[in-house]
DNA sequence: ATGGTCGCCATGCGA
């Protein structure tokens, strides 16, 4: 089973990439985040047409979440439960015996702005939920934009993020109590060497490779034993128009092959 | 030192 995350930047300008995408990376459940379109504006019938299930959490504007399965959805919860918040941001869903949830982190605007509190607001609700959830749950897969950079490897300069949000120690150490809930990177199961999920649009950073890693899949400990591999894709990054993020791709075993 | 680039119910805002 073949399991992608993608923050798009707006799904209707981003269409034809993902679609190329998918072509050519056939997925069976893929997360989508950045909609930025109303579900009832979502272009459902084109990912029907290429034989998905389409689960959706959106808004206009701003946010929005998708998960798309080959196989039948249950939509467990939108947002996250026990917190107000009026952000399209979670969307948590059961499909081919696993539970994915699919989610946008807020990105925290400048350090100690209202927004960087949301973001920790946000953070900590979401820790709550997937401590008693993940046991609930052994097969659970976390996926998604995260806006934060995990390690010091994770960032193209520290100096340069140095104290900036997306890197501050505290945000760090949130996503670490996040995956110590009980899950692993799985892009660090298979990738050892730096690599990074996003590049800024502005100064040709995708060409100086100034990225961070921001997006990821975080398996719990049922998926842990399914892990195959897990890889980036860079190539649409390259493409005109593009969107600043690029797909996490990671690959489970059937069960029945373990 | 500032702004740099995108996408959004459109113009300033969010990222």
């Amino acid at each position: 089973m073949r399991i992608a995350t993608w923050n798009v930047n707006s799904i209707r300008s981003r269409i034809s990439h993902v679609t190329d995408w998918l072509k050519n990376n056939p997925c069976d459940i893929v997360l989508l985040q950045e909609l930025k379109c109303t579900e009832e504006s979502f272009p459902s019938d084109v990912f029907e047409d290429l034989n998905y299930n389409v689960a959706l959490y959106s808004q206009p504007t701003y946010n929005g979440v998708a998960v798309l399965s080959k196989f039948p959805i249950q939509i467990i919860c939108k947002g996250i439960p026990g917190f107000n918040d009026s952000s399209a941001r979670y969307l948590e869903c059961f499909t081919n015996g696993i539970t994915v949830a699919c989610i946008y982190v807020p990105n925290g605007g400048e350090v100690n702005s209202d927004k960087y509190l949301y973001k920790f607001d946000f953070l900590k609700h979401l820790e709550g939920y997937l401590k008693q959830r993940i046991i609930q749950e052994s097969n659970f897969l976390l996926g998604g934009d995260f806006n934060i950079a995990l390690n010091e490897d994770d960032v193209f300069s520290i100096d340069v993020m140095q104290d900036q949000t997306c890197f501050t120690l505290k945000e760090r150490m949130v996503l670490r109590q996040i995956l110590d809930v009980g899950f692993l990177d799985a892009l660090r199961l298979s990738v050892k060497e730096q690599t990074f999920t996003w590049w800024d649009y502005r100064g040709g950073a995708v060409f100086k490779n100034k990225g961070m890693r921001l997006d990821y899949i975080f398996l719990s400990s049922g998926l842990i034993k399914q892990f195959d591999i897990a890889f980036v894709d860079k190539k649409p990054r390259l493409l005109d128009k593009p969107s600043d993020h690029i797909p996490v791709v990671c690959i489970l075993k059937d069960n029945k092959y373990i």
